[in-house]
Parts: structure tokens; sequence; C-alpha cells
DNA sequence: GGGCCTTCATGACGCCCCGTCACGATCACA
DNA sequence: TGTGATCGTGACGGGGCGTCATGAAGGCCC
């Protein structure tokens, strides 16, 4: 190649540089491959050299970023609850009374995991169990957020003080059980979930939608 | 030893061979050592060679009872949900309306699990969690019998037809929840916690206890 | 009581997965 | 271009897992 008429692109690459980006390529490809070999294998069955062997990376790389399977999985359900916090923020930022935030983080909360689930559980062994997400940084975020949001609307509403602690562990129970349920039914239907489950903790049961 | 006046015992013992008792005894050895292990150690830390060490038989016994580490937990699961269900049972017999049910149900399972708390947590590591318990015959069996409870007292109360399943999934969630975040308090409160869920599914949010 | 068959406890063994580590390549910076 | 730091690499030792050949002991019939 001649170099006549030959200008070097000028470094204003404003990048991070290659170190850091494959850093976090690697870090990325393996949760994405986690995500994979989980859906396919499940769990259980899936060890962490399955994971790295999807990536072609070598299998002491895994350890530079994740110290076991467990912490992927950690790591998933985090970027999970990452991705679901502003659509969260966002209903609780426009709610103006308890039940209108209330619904609102429901159906939003449903329609997100009805999402996820096309997207990733593409075919799970029939029967195999994933485990319960665990308490990590970003889904005590969610609670808290789901908390202040409860706080801020049920002050608006002049309601009297409750425990919001339980309230907001029983709310969040109550989306979890009924949003798996959801999800085995054919067709999913999320409004009538979310119709469900709001009525009940707005009402109790007297208020349920009847058959 | 003389014979003189010796009287053979008459083999009337109604109990099962010496086999079959061994067997059980087994068995039961087996799960008090992994109730015992799993509380010491912590489940993830747990091997199946504590376990069955901790029972002074071989290594390979252990795989006469048991598939695995995972099917232990599930067994000792299981045996929970298998003496809770005569309690529950117990609940659904007396109930004379959807109310007292629930009330009894709940209030029944926050005393059982504070017992069971104590009888068997009795030092785990800080911050281990234990999995969730997977879907076992008991555990099922139990779901029935609040589902089957519900449709009975709806019945007596003459309440229009809702959704059982929901129903059942949302009531069992947020005790399972509530019961959870009581055990964390001192001192535990299973009435309060009893009360707190029974409003919340009985009323929604505005029948809640104030503070 | 003796002989025979069945059942099951035993613990050594091989397998596989795990986590580490010394080495070498590549990048950042001077 | 030289130098130090960072990080990918894959071979290796350790350990838990599940199996299996063996032998001991219960059940059963004569």
């Amino acid at each position: 190649m001649s170099n006549i008429a030959y200008f070097p692109k000028p470094h204003v690459d404003q990048r991070p540089g290659k170190r850091e980006r494959t850093k976090t390529a690697n870090r990325q490809a393996i949760l994405d491959a986690a995500r994979e070999v989980f859906g396919e294998l499940g769990y259980d069955v899936a060890t962490v050299r399955d994971i790295i062997r999807r990536t072609g990376l070598a299998s002491g790389t895994f350890y530079n970023y994740y110290k076991s399977k467990e912490e992927v999985f950690d790591a998933l359900a985090d970027d999970g609850a990452r991705r679901f916090r502003p659509l969260l923020r966002e209903q609780s930022d426009k709610a103006t009374d308890f039940e209108s935030f209330l619904r609102g983080a429901i159906l939003a909360y449903f329609n997100f995991v009805a999402t996820e689930q096309e997207s990733w559980r593409i075919n799970r062994p029939a029967g195999e169990q994933i485990p319960h997400a665990r308490a990590t940084p970003e889904m005590a975020a969610v609670f808290d957020e789901v908390r202040e949001g409860f706080a801020k609307v049920l002050e608006m509403d002049h309601a009297p003080k409750v425990d919001l602690d339980y309230l907001t562990s029983a709310c969040i129970a109550v989306a979890r059980e009924i949003g798996d349920k959801m999800l085995d039914r054919r067709p999913v239907d999320t409004e009538g979930a979310a119709d469900f489950a709001a009525k009940l903790i707005l009402g109790g049961v007297s208020a349920l939608p009847r058959l």
C-alpha cells in the first residue's frame, strides 16, 4: 500500500482502550453464553466449562470474571433487575395514587417477565427447575424502589401508616408467584393476571374478578 | 446359662423383620444427619460424605437410599410438609367461613415454621441461603389441601367463583414471604405477622393493621 | 439347626469437574 | 522501541461423586 496521500487517522477515539473493551466484551460474552447454556442444558447440569467453551475462551479466563457458576447466575438475575428498574421507576413517577402505581408496576413486571421468558428460556428441559434468584444488589434496589414507591403514593392517598416491609414483601411475593403461574398458562395473559393480583392486593378476596 | 425353666419367647413379634427395621432406621439416620449438616455447614458447602460420615455408615450406603444431596433435601422438605398437613387439615375441618380458615391456617403455618426454625436451623452461617424447597409430592398435597379448603369455605360463604389456582398460589406466596421476614425479626411475632397476612388477603391494603 | 438364596453394607476406584498458577502474548505508556 | 502491567491460556493437582465387586447377615424352607 502506498503511503502517498495517507493520512493517519487522528487519535480522537473516545472509546476506552482495547484492554478495557475486550474486558467488557468477555464479561458480556460469558453472560450471554451462560444464558444459552442454562436454557439448553438446565442450571443443574450446566458446568462452568460448558459456559466458557461456548465463548471460545480458555477455562481459566472464566475465573478472571466470575468466581463460580452461581455467581454468573446471580449476575444474570442482577442484569434482569437492572433492566427492569427503569420500567418500575417510570410507573413510580407517573403514579398519582396507590392503585395506579400498583396496577402499573404489576403489569410492567408481567410484561417484562413474559418477554424475558420468550427470549431466553427457549427450550428448557421439562420439569427442570431454575433456582430462585438470590438477593443481588439490583434486586435489593428493586425492593427499595417498590418500597419507596409505596411510601410515596400512600402519602399522596393520606393513607394510615402500615408495615411497609411486610407490605412490600407480600406484594412482590404475589407478583412473583402469580407471574410464574401466568407463564404456565396458554395463552399467556398478562393483563388478566395483573388484574387479579392488583385486585387481590387492593381489596382482598372479595374484590377479586369473578369467573 | 442353664436352660432349665427357660421359656423361649414365643414369636409373636408383630414388628417387621430386622432387615426392614434397619432399613427405615438408616433412612431416618441419613435424614437426621442431613438436617444437622445442612444446619451446621450450610447447604452449599455440605457434601454427601459429610452427611453419611455422621451416620457411621459407608459412603456407598447413602446411594441405597437417596440419589443425591438434592434428593435428601427434598426429602427433608417433604417431611416438613407431611408433618404440617394434619395441622392444616385441622384448620380446614373446623373452619366455618373463609376468614376463620385463612386466619387459622396462616397462624398454624407461622407457628409451625417458627418451631421448625428453632429446632434445626440452630446455628447456620450468617448470610447463608437455603434453596427454596422444590415441588415435592407432599408440598403439592399441601397446595391441594389449601385449594380444597378454599373451595369449601368459599362455598359456605356463597361467594362468587374466583380463580382458585391464582388465589391459592398468591396466599401461599404471601404466607411464605411474610413468614420468612417474620423469622428475621426479634422477637418473632407469629400473631402479628398472621394478622397482617390475613388482613391483607381478606380486605387488601386498606384493611391492614395500622402502625 | 443347617443349607441356600436374597438383600444390602462396604470402601476402593475411576471419572469428571473445579479452581489455580506459571507462562507467554498483548497492550499502555514513556 | 523499550518496559512494565495486565490478562488469556491450558495443564495440573485436588476432591467430591457415583459405581461396583465383594462379603456378611437376614429370611426361609426343609
